[in-house]
DNA sequence: TTGAAAGCGCTAACAT
DNA sequence: ATGTTAGCGCTTTCAA
């Protein structure tokens, strides 16, 4: 069997209970033996075992703080989803989640749901925000105070954290042009963007993505607009047609946003043409309706159960002094089509 | 907090000790308490513990035995990676693995492999076979011993299980069908489908899922040959240029299996027509080179990975006495492109 | 600052 | 057939 505590406190020479609290970093051992028994774990390979961890601690539950934008958003359904997989699996474990939702990114909203997630005891959290300085300040507080944080599916550059999981918006993009190379072999693109604002930076980085593939292919194609659908249905409708009509000569529209996308598929269902292809992103319900109806051509998903399942995984990781704890988890990005759905 | 044995054993008037019997099949406690406590059980909504299960029984371990045709296979080095991913993680909690590998499909050397795993005490098993008599028959015998078996990737009709996981063969043909579709939009697509053996039921699945995807699609299409390759890069590589030469109508290959892969690269090369489309199955090393060169236009992959992870969950699944231990689990079948390996 | 010991839920060896 | 109990690895309270 592995390395137990008695091993290290037999090997060192103090009591079991010391060895546990100077490994769990109380600041109740003097600094000397501290680091002796540190050294000593480090040297022999010891592992905490879990079992015995989570058995002994269970009345003191570890309590992870969830904030998420997912009020009336079926993408983060599929999130939470993941998070009570998760929870299934880690809960005789000693852990267990508070969930705070809330409709949109307000970021007021966002700071103060972390307050109270700390204040009913949280020692550790899983954090969905925009990127803004109240954001990263409030970050950098929580990694001061020693709780490790997940930031969950938008990436926030610059900010202390336990890791990131999420996608690669670039890499989707990416993706979504090389399968349109494909299937317009040898054919000039002349290309619709739609994003639901100019500043979600997931967004952009999706169109970046798209572009660079083709130049990287050498495939010849122009941007005729990049337009906003601010997530909404009724307006990306609207702006969609319009530009359509204006712009006949489009035969690629890319909509590198979840948001929308009903009303982008009444735009090309209004339009009819069939030559003109269409790629969406994320697998929520209405997407894969218009890839099965043949309305979107294929759709760029992100997994967002495993994002889910696997933000809690890290914080039990952590715990357990695991040690990818603290690498960023990139989801695969993968392509759907009407036979996925079928 | 949950039901505990002590809760049990309360609640029922019996000690905790014939609570953990009855509860674990020994047939040494007598029918009648063993039944009601089984009720009370049930009623009470008790889920043991998996910690205290763990630590209990930890020096004896739960050995699960794998046997595998995994040498000189590349594929099968993820399905082992997920193996021991999952064991990563279930080891401190009583679990551990005996892999027996071979080379090839025989089934006497299959058979016995899990004989001798038997013979070292192993008392579950995660099997990956071809479909034949005495491989059911085999299992069939480790049901009656009441050893959880699952079955590994290669889908096996007709015998007595845990559960089944691994690829659904037939989606994965359509999947690739519709991708071709629209690649070769309105254009007729003339066929040639490469399988390592026309016994193998899932590359002729394979073809199967292919076929009726483009009928359901109206696709027009002739299947101008279908042809084997052993699964061998020589054999492909010469059957293949040989009928193209034949053939030069043909403007799809659909190589329906991993194996080969290079031989089919290498016979694309030598014919040199671009107009050709290529797509793969399984993302090996070879095929993602392929695809990055633009040899093959794209690959379906089953995720090895996830497979072998959760062939070992379902057992532990099993032994902890959660539900779903007894469902198939079908893996995602994804479309890579070039954008995917960069 | 440290040691001693109780107890988390469960299994298995031993006792009855 | 059933009860009793030690002990798995760990945290935490209570003493010293």
């Amino acid at each position: 069997m592995s390395v137990t505590l008695k091993d290290l406190a037999k090997a060192s020479g103090v009591s079991i209970g010391t060895v546990s609290r100077a490994l769990n970093d109380k600041n109740e051992v003097s600094e000397k033996t501290s680091e002796r028994i540190r050294q000593l774990a480090q040297e022999l390979g010891y592992v905490p075992n879990r079992a015995g961890r989570a058995l002994s601690s269970q009345k003191s539950i570890n309590y992870i703080g969830v904030t998420l934008p997912s009020i009336n958003s079926p993408f983060f359904d599929d999130i939470k989803k993941g998070i009570n997989n998760a929870l299934r699996e880690f809960k005789d474990l000693g852990f267990d989640v508070v969930l705070k939702e809330q409709e949109g990114w307000d970021s007021q909203t966002q700071i103060k749901m972390i307050d109270e997630l700390e204040a009913v005891g949280c020692k550790s959290f899983i954090v969905c925000a925009f990127d803004c300085d109240e954001i990263r300040e409030k970050l950098d507080e929580l990694n001061t105070k020693g709780y490790p944080t997940v930031i969950l599916n938008n990436f926030i550059p610059d900010c202390k954290k336990l890791c990131f999981v999420g996608p690669d918006y670039e890499k989707q993009g990416r993706i979504a042009a090389c399968m349109v190379d494909k299937c317009k072999y040898k054919q000039k693109i002349n290309l619709l963007g739609v994003v639901g604002s100019k500043h979600h930076l997931g967004h952009m980085n999706r169109i970046a993505g798209f572009k660079s593939c083709l130049e990287s292919l050498n495939h010849e194609y122009e941007v005729v607009d990049i337009i906003e659908g601010e997530d909404q249905d009724i307006v990306t409708q609207q702006v969609v047609m319009k530009t359509l009509s204006e712009h006949p000569e489009i035969n690629v529209v890319f909509i590198a946003t979840g948001g929308g996308v009903s009303g982008l598929g009444a735009a090309l269902i209004a339009d009819g043409d069939q030559e003109r292809f269409a790629v969406g992103c994320d697998e929520i319900y209405t997407t894969k309706e218009l890839v099965k109806n043949n309305i979107i051509d294929f759709v760029v998903t992100q997994g967002p159960e495993i994002q889910g399942y696997q933000a809690v995984k890290k914080i039990h990781d952590y715990f357990n002094k695991i040690s990818s704890a603290h690498t960023d988890y990139i989801v695969e990005s993968m392509i759907k089509v009407k036979g996925h759905f079928e």
